[in-house]
DNA sequence: TGTATTTGACCTCA
DNA sequence: TGAGGTCAAATACA
């Protein structure tokens, strides 16, 4: 397996930290037959190989549609490319929309809508399902349109724009369009205002900034800042995990964005002054885990397997 | 195989 | 007429 995709690279680092934990191991049991500590070393290898199992499993998947448009794109000067290969038929429209014809709802441009402006996440505590995207003159980024998850069964109505705004740390701009209808509204709304009394989220505290110093480094790539880094396994839906970098704490924070119970993942104690931590500090280079920071696939199915 | 997401095409409005 | 908004086929994934 080569190291060109993340799960390669967490695959790769997971396997030295298998090798690290069994080493570990086998310290705390020189140092100390009876040690207590060494359940925990054993703790960490079962996870290591859980984790290199669940990898390996999701190493024959599809590619995205993307990754093939990346490879068709057209390579650099002078250099041989092959025939393309035969692509799909070009996309076709069954129906013709015409306003108000029952085919779809469109609104007016410039309708009303409540806009506000939030930092790091567009998590909101309702269940989103995008339909469109746009590109929009002026913006960096594009423009993500969503409606209510609950539109089919529950007729809701309620659909938002969420616009990425150019500040650094990014912030977003989310316009909601007309008001949920659908029974999931009420809880959400206590969500947002933390009325719901939902625990704080799991945290997978790494016990370094390396972390942070990576992000660091790749938000020059990828345009995000430093201050919040999120990847979600559902990213439009967000119905799923969202696995946030807080450089303020240097915590990466995991937590399930739909359901208010969050589940803690794997929490480390960190920053202590001992030898078994010496040994771990500087094992993994989790550095290079950022190189693309905003393709966590791999490691949201990882999290699968530990639900 | 069903469901969710992506993305090019098409429609409306300013 | 172009920008913005939405649809729906294609695609990805569980």
């Amino acid at each position: 397996m080569t190291l060109d995709t993340p799960a390669a690279v967490v695959l790769e680092l997971m396997t030295m930290g298998q090798q690290s934990a069994a080493h570990l191991g086998d310290l705390l049991r020189a140092a100390s037959p009876a040690s207590p500590h060494q359940e925990l070393a054993a703790e960490i290898l079962r996870c290591c190989d859980r984790v290199i199992d669940a990898l390996r499993a999701t190493s024959g998947r599809k590619r995205k549609a993307a990754e093939y448009q990346a490879e068709a794109a057209p390579p650099a000067a002078g250099a041989w490319s092959p025939p393309p290969p035969p692509g799909p038929p070009p996309k076709r429209r069954r129906g013709v929309l015409t306003n108000g014809s029952g085919v779809g709802f469109r609104r007016a441009r410039g309708a009303e809508a409540v806009k506000e402006v939030t930092s790091g996440t567009t998590v909101d505590g309702f269940i989103w399902r995008k339909y469109g995207q746009k590109d929009i003159n002026g913006y960096k980024h594009p423009r993500l349109y969503y409606r209510c998850a609950h539109r089919q069964q529950q007729g809701c109505n309620a659909t938002r724009r969420v616009q990425r705004t150019r500040e650094q740390p990014p912030a977003y701009e989310i316009a909601y369009y007309g008001e949920h209808t659908c029974r999931g509204a009420t809880a959400a709304a206590c969500h947002q205002l933390g009325l719901g009394g939902a625990p704080p989220p799991g945290v997978v505290d790494f016990g370094s900034n390396s972390w942070g110093s990576s992000a660091d480094a790749s938000a020059s790539q990828g345009g995000w800042s430093s201050s919040s880094v999120s990847a979600s396994a559902s990213p439009s839906s967000e119905a799923g995990f969202d696995f946030d970098f807080e450089a303020q704490t240097h915590e990466w924070k995991w937590h399930d964005t739909a359901a208010v119970d969050t589940k803690l993942v794997c929490a480390a104690p960190c920053y202590a002054s001992d030898p078994v931590t010496e040994f771990l500090d500087g094992c993994l280079g989790w550095e290079s885990v950022l190189n693309d920071p905003l393709d966590f696939t791999g490691l949201h199915h990882i999290a699968a397997t530990f639900q």
